[in-house]
RNA sequence: GUCCCGGUCGUCUAGUCCGGCCUAGGACCCCAGAUUUUCAUUCUGGUAACACGGGUUCGAAUCCCGUCCGGGAUACCA
């Protein structure tokens, strides 16, 4: 090993946003970089200048940043192999084709697209089963050249490829795959205007920033056997490649820049709690184990082995990124709920809440960490705590009208709450009682010790009220609920009296009954 | 066309390298049940796969060959 650190990068063309399986390939480069005690460098291959720009790099970043993806070198951090722009390095790749001109491993070819398509088509008819382009200027005399030159055509650079030779690569993952150097044409370095294309820049770049590991789609493994013999040709040592296979689309096809919903941001921009899609990306042809799949960046790191990656492709399920975002929402302490999803509840608690009723909003939240995947979820839910009246879906409406008592039960129990010692209502200060009432309220918990009503004490006196009034507690639990929420769904109904307070829940119990 | 890669429940996968512990394990989804004041959570159980055909072997998901299917590459894109 000539180079005792690993190097790795992701080297994303800034030309559309970080797509899914960008993202993926990004982190498992990250993963076996930090994996190895390694560095992980981020170099932006922006040599297609029509299509390349910087609000697409802009969305790259911030997509990388969204999943806890660091880089060591590259944009905004600089380093010692830099630039890490290859539109910067131009002069680098002038040298190299030079060398390599000089010793007569590559050569400028003058065909024109027309002269190259037509050569194409020819060898398409020969019917010989491999087309590409057919050599033409390969070995052009000094005096062909000097007409061409005449002529004013202007040259690619094209590296001469050993002919027929037979050569064993190793993948990583792919493991030994013999390959014959006729299935290969000469193909371009540099373009006339001295810009690099892939290829070209590619290698120039992995020898100068000393890349030693190289992760990357399956559609580049071909890529691959011309990049190990221009590393051949410079004498330079080529890297570990490992070429992970594809994520496919629902219909089992390449997932592309075009697909709808692959932009890593609009994952963020849906709530979706980033640590999940994380999680979920790096399942998508890694296993951690075989009997778990839900582990942290860290878990991941100490477990990735780059052999470990999978050969075969695999479809994107949403489905089941949906149950893991659920599985990390329930994880999170309503504080950092609430913090995460703020954008979104923003929509429906006032403004200056956040600031006067921060404990109250957490037991708010936490009551529906467990009804949620999404951040954006939670404001959907929980607008009935706010506003002035309730908005009645048809299902209330439905168990409010079920039994004729219902209006009297609804008044009968507004009265035992105002006689009860409940919290106050928004947007009153009510942080003492909810500083000490960790909602949801669990069955085992301890009972805290509270100036006001606890959810438990709340249940003692509703469920003596039922009894009282002779009727089974399932039959009245309904119209009040739909009474006090507007709808049949939601957390326990003593924790929703206790978020409500005395106020807010004794008014509504009395306009649902009608007075 | 040619070259290359892949193929375990509908989906993501464990097992494959070093055949037996695999009457193939886990997860999502789906179904049923339990708990329950609703929804959700949680718990229990269930349906469901080694692409196909030949070998080799006492024994194959695992090794070999063929077939089929899927994907990728074949650019002056990356």
């Amino acid at each position: 090993m000539i180079h005792p650190t690993p190097r790795l990068r992701f080297a994303p063309s800034p030309t559309g946003p970080l797509h899914l399986g960008g993202a993926r390939t990004a982190m498992y480069n990250w993963a076996a970089a930090r994996a190895m005690g390694g560095t992980f460098l981020l170099r932006i291959e922006d040599t297609d200048q029509a299509r390349s720009t910087d609000a697409s790099l802009q969305i790259i970043l911030a997509g990388l940043r969204w999943l806890g993806i660091d880089w060591d070198e590259g944009p905004e951090k600089g380093g010692d192999f830099g630039p890490y722009f290859q539109m910067q390095r131009l002069e680098l790749y002038a040298a190299a084709a030079q060398r390599l001109l000089a010793e007569g491993k590559a050569y400028p070819c003058y065909c024109t697209t027309e002269e190259i398509e037509a050569g194409r088509e020819a060898m398409k008819a020969e019917k010989t089963g491999f087309y590409g382009y057919n050599g033409r200027c390969r070995n052009l005399t000094a005096a062909e050249r000097a007409a061409f030159e005449q002529q004013g055509r202007k040259a690619n650079i094209r590296f001469r490829m050993p002919e027929a030779r037979v050569m064993n690569v190793h993948d990583l993952i792919l493991g030994d795959v013999e390959v014959n150097t006729k299935e290969l044409d000469d193909w371009v370095m540099i373009r006339p205007d001295g810009v690099p294309l892939y290829n070209f820049a590619c290698v120039i770049d992995d020898i100068g920033m000393k890349i030693t590991h190289v992760v990357r789609g399956n559609e580049h493994f071909q890529n691959g056997h011309k990049q190990r013999l221009l590393f051949e040709a410079l004498g330079a040592e080529c890297p570990l490649y490992a070429h992970i296979p594809l994520i496919l689309n629902k219909d089992g096809k390449k997932l592309s820049k075009r697909d709808a919903d692959t932009n890593m941001l609009d994952y963020r921009d849906k709530g979706f709690p980033p640590e999940a899609v994380f999680n979920y990306i790096a399942l998508l042809g890694w296993g951690f184990s075989g009997d778990r799949d839900l582990f942290t960046r860290q878990e991941m790191v100490e477990a990735f082995k780059i052999e470990n990656i999978g050969k075969s492709g695999s479809k994107f399920d949403e489905e089941k990124l949906r149950w893991m975002c659920g599985e990390y929402m329930r994880r999170w302490t309503p504080a950092q709920c609430v913090q995460q999803a703020r954008p979104w509840l923003e929509q429906v608690v006032p403004a200056g809440a956040f600031a006067t009723h921060g404990a109250w909003l957490q037991n708010v939240i936490a009551c529906f960490q467990e009804r949620v995947a999404l951040y954006s979820e939670f404001d959907s839910k929980i607008g009935w705590l706010f506003g002035e009246t309730v908005v009645m879906d048809e299902a209330a409406q439905k168990n409010l009208a079920k039994d004729p008592a219902g209006p009297a039960w609804l008044r009968g129990y507004a009265d035992v709450l105002e006689g009860a010692n409940l919290p106050p209502s928004y947007p009153r200060d009510r942080s003492a009682a909810d500083r000490a009432v960790g909602l949801p309220s669990k069955k085992d918990a301890p009972a805290p010790a509270c100036a006001f009503d606890t959810p438990a004490q709340i249940e003692v006196r509703t469920r003596a009220f039922t009894e009282q009034l002779g009727i089974k507690f399932g039959n009245f639990v309904h119209p009040v609920r739909a009474a006090l929420t507007g709808t049949d769904k939601g957390p326990g109904l003593f924790d929703v009296v206790f978020l409500l307070g005395k106020e807010t829940a004794v008014a509504r119990l009395r306009a649902a009954a009608g007075r």
